[in-house]
DNA sequence: CTGAAAGCGCTAACAA
DNA sequence: TTGTTAGCGCTTTCAG
């Protein structure tokens, strides 16, 4: 069933039709009448693949979003979404899978559906200007930045956080709680991402304390899963290392390594305070609740779709924002 | 830039740049070559409507996903992906909003990409044949069914628990731990969605115990969200209402209430026990761990794809599948 | 207000 | 092995 069809039956030529689906106002009430009803008995449903390719121009900005299990990226999709259809743009979002390349994805959309503009929800921290070269369209990033100087400060756009300056802060309330036994749950420190950066604020924060880094009291993951976090804390407390603060690098991970200390006898604030960064919903719902250094997700939403905006309409130039976290005082830290 | 600027600058015909782009045999390895080179100096990638637009088959299936912010369904997914996979489909994924509507995002998607086949992953209990009219490959419901007759058994197939059966299972274990003042946390009672199923298998496992259902203990909150449930239970408690178990319908729901009943003094299990159904991630970590009827979701989405490809091979008649849950005991609940 | 016709970028016969 | 060409279903001039 094509809009050839409908116009066959309905007795007028393709173009009314499509007139008709797309609301234009030169239609007689008369034609608009019967092509409706012609549609509408036939389930019609137009092609959006033909719309797409036809249409030369959108009013769509492309949203990727990295990890869709994050549920710390929910709240700044709605934000997005509805500061997006304020500015008048239609949001088409793609979640894409750890295997998936985003920008590739990003460049496809962009041809498919005339894209304006790209923001990228989460990704990594060190693309090249090569593989960022294939986008046409402007694109800020979300949650992450170029933290690698990979790309020039007035090539690019991003919202974020100061990763390292953030860990170092969420370091430091432990400090100053008396802590000086301090582990730090990540997943790598060396992958060039956001757990890099935030392993180098933990870094940062014990040194300018005049406290000694120990290696055995870093807890690697490989990843940011809840599950990964708990096996890895639990072999660390196994090969009985013990401290009396963890710092982990997000609420996602703070979780499982607090079942982990629980199962150790080990309780939390009691025994271990912990802290972490993020916000994530269930952090706030569980006991001991999370102290976290919460991201403000709407800001960053509605700044990311701000700062596109200007760049789509030409004002504007590439600007890194950074946002800042606030303390969300749980009950999972305590002063020793 | 299209293929027809590549064919140029490569000095080939497009359907040789084609050829190229999709992997076909028939083509020189000199004049591969060439095209390659030229693709990847300019960044080219080609335009998907226009792909999707022209190809009359492909090997897609189209799952649509509803509620992306629910950690039950990543599981599920991951599960369906690889056994798409395994089976020989692409898989094509789309979330929808709240505001959307899954079976015309279905239409949409099943003329625009060819689709073979869909799963829905959540949606309604309760369409219309009209609504479904407008498919017209087959399609499989993960994790609901059509629990209020309104459609045929002969007519759609589905791969879930039996709501009701199961939430009565769950109520059992309550009383089975001597509760007789069992509390109900769901989102309504007569909404046609599971939440009324659930509820009434509640209701039935009271009555059939000879425990009178006292409507002051059912907790409504509207939504399945986690805030909501904790609100809608702090409100009930501040209302005077007492009870010595909970019936959640969803962990998620569980996890709300659970705050709820702690900021009230109560403990859990200790003065109150709580029980739900689903099993997500974050239900096993959290102090105390929910017990909860876990949902297969591995098989759940096995199952599903199994049973689409059937019907997409033309063996195979539709059938309504249920899978049943298996308890994980938690430390959530107790005898009295 | 309506219709005819020219493509959008691509794939797939068909011919060479 | 390669090129030519006819559409896929739709929107959009341009005439009428």
């Amino acid at each position: 069933m094509t809009i050839k069809d409908i116009a066959r039956i309905s007795g007028v030529a393709v173009s009314t039709v499509s007139r008709v689906i797309n609301n234009h106002p030169d239609v007689s009430a008369e034609s608009r009448e019967k092509v409706m009803a012609v549609i509408r008995e036939h389930n019609f449903i137009p092609n959006n693949s033909a719309r797409d390719l036809v249409r030369t121009k959108s009013d769509a900005v492309g949203l990727i979003v990295r990890g869709s299990q994050n549920t710390f990226f929910v709240d700044i999709i709605h934000s997005i979404e509805s500061a997006l259809d304020e500015a008048g743009y239609t949001m088409v979002m793609r979640q894409i899978g750890s295997n998936d390349n985003e920008i590739t994805c990003a460049a496809s959309m962009e041809r498919d559906k005339r894209l304006l503009g790209i923001i990228f929800l989460g990704g990594r921290s060190d693309y090249s200007p090569d593989e960022l070269a294939v986008l046409s369209v402007p694109y800020v990033f979300c949650t992450f930045t170029n933290s690698y100087g990979t790309l020039k400060n007035t090539n690019y756009s991003s919202v974020s956080i100061a990763d390292e300056a953030e860990a170092e802060k969420a370091v430091n309330e432990l400090i100053a709680r008396g802590h000086k036994q301090i582990a730090a749950l990540i997943s790598a420190s060396d992958d060039h991402s956001i757990s890099q950066l935030r392993y180098l604020g933990y870094v940062k924060a014990l040194k300018d304390h005049g406290i000694t880094v120990d290696d055995s009291l870093i807890i690697r993951c490989g990843t940011f899963n809840m599950k990964d976090a708990y096996e890895a804390t639990k072999k660390k407390l196994a090969e009985g290392v013990r401290f009396t603060a963890v710092f982990a690098i997000a609420d996602n991970m703070a979780i499982g390594a607090m079942r982990a200390l629980r199962e150790a006898g080990i309780d939390v604030p009691g025994d271990c305070s912990l802290i972490s960064i993020d916000g994530i919903e269930v952090s706030e719902y569980i006991d001991p609740m999370l102290s976290t250094l919460t991201q403000p997700m709407k800001e960053m939403g509605r700044k990311s779709v701000e700062q596109l905006s200007e760049l789509i309409g030409g004002t504007g130039r590439h600007s890194q924002i950074t946002v800042t976290t606030s303390l969300r005082e749980g009950a999972s830290m305590r002063q020793i």
